[in-house]
DNA sequence: ATGCATGCAAAGACTTTGCAAATTC
DNA sequence: GAATTTGCAAAGTCTTTGCATGCAT
C-alpha cells in the first residue's frame, strides 16, 4: 500500500543518513488511511490499531519529518489545535468549512489564484504558497438552521 | 484615547450586565496602543507597563471578551501561536506576509473578494467570513537574498 | 560497531479554572 | 449588599526533550 508514498518517505531519509524503521511505516500507513485533516491524536489512534507500541512523542517526531519530507502539511485550526493534511498527489487546493457541522470543501478556484498573482506584483513580493479558508454554512446546515 | 472603542465596550458590558473595571481599561489600552498581530504576552507586558498589578489570567479572559465584543480577533499562526488582530474600525483584510523578514502588508483585492463569492455560490453555502494569507518574500528580502 | 530512533516519563509552553478577596453597580 | 471580577496558584492541554535501550545500516 501506498508504495509511492514509501518511496518519498525512504529516497528522504536516504538523502539524509536517517532510517526507515517500523514505527514510520507503521505512522505512515495510519497517516495515509486516513482521511486528510486530522490531529495528532487521530493519528496516533489510527497507529496503534496498527502496533499498540507506538509511542506519542514518536507520532509527534515522525510527522514533522513527514512534513519536512514533503509527505503532510502542517496546518493549524482557528481554537490553535495543530492539524496535519496530506500533502502528496495531493495537488494545492484551498478550505471551505461549514461552520456548523464542520464539513471541509476543498476546491481551487483559478479566478482567485490569478487574483493573488496581482496582489504580489501589486506590492513588488515573490510569491511562496498561500492559505485561503472560506468559512460559511453548507446547504444541509444552512436549511436546518432557517427551519 | 480610544474613546469609541471603550464606548463600544460599555455598551457591551452593559448589555449583558457585566462591569466595567479598572483591569478591563487598561488591558483596551495596552491592546490598542500596540500593533495589530500581537500575543497574549505582548498584550500583558504592555498591559503591565501600565498597571503592573495585572494579572495574566485577566489579560486571557479579558482578550475573550474583546473578541466577543468585536474589539479584537482572534488569529492563529502557523506554528500554533495565538495572536490577537485589532478588530474595531479595521475593516477587513488580508495578509501578505514576507517570510524573511515578518513584515505584514494589508490589503483588500475587490478581484478576490468576488471570486470568493463565486466559490461560495458554487458549493451553496452562506458566507460567514474568511482568512486569506499570502507568503512570499517582500521586496527588501528579494533583493536580499538574489545577491 | 556506530549512531540514529524509540518509548517512557519528565519538563515546557501556553491556557484555563477554582477560590478567596476586592471591586463595581 | 449582591454579584461580578481579580490575581494567584493549581490544574489542564498539547508538545518537546532527556535518556537508556533497541535497531538499522
Amino acid at each position: 500500500m501506498h508504495r509511492e508514498e514509501r518511496a518519498v518517505l525512504e529516497r528522504y531519509l536516504k538523502e539524509r543518513g536517517l532510517k526507515m524503521t517500523a514505527a514510520r511505516e507503521t505512522v505512515l500507513e495510519a497517516f495515509l488511511g486516513l482521511e486528510t485533516h486530522v490531529t495528532v491524536d487521530d493519528i496516533l489512534e489510527a497507529a496503534r490499531a496498527l502496533d499498540p507500541g507506538i509511542g506519542q512523542a514518536t507520532v509527534f517526531r515522525t510527522m514533522k519529518l513527514f512534513a519536512d519530507a514533503g509527505l503532510a502539511r502542517e496546518a493549524c485550526r482557528d481554537d490553535g489545535g495543530r492539524q496535519y493534511e496530506h500533502a502528496w498527489r495531493h495537488a494545492h487546493h484551498d478550505h471551505l468549512t461549514c461552520v456548523d457541522c464542520g464539513k471541509v470543501v476543498e476546491f481551487v478556484d483559478p479566478a482567485i489564484e490569478k487574483a493573488q498573482e496581482a496582489v504580489y506584483r501589486r506590492y513588488g513580493f515573490t510569491s511562496s504558497g498561500h492559505r485561503l479558508e472560506l468559512f460559511g454554512r453548507c446547504p444541509d446546515c444552512s436549511k436546518k438552521r432557517s427551519r
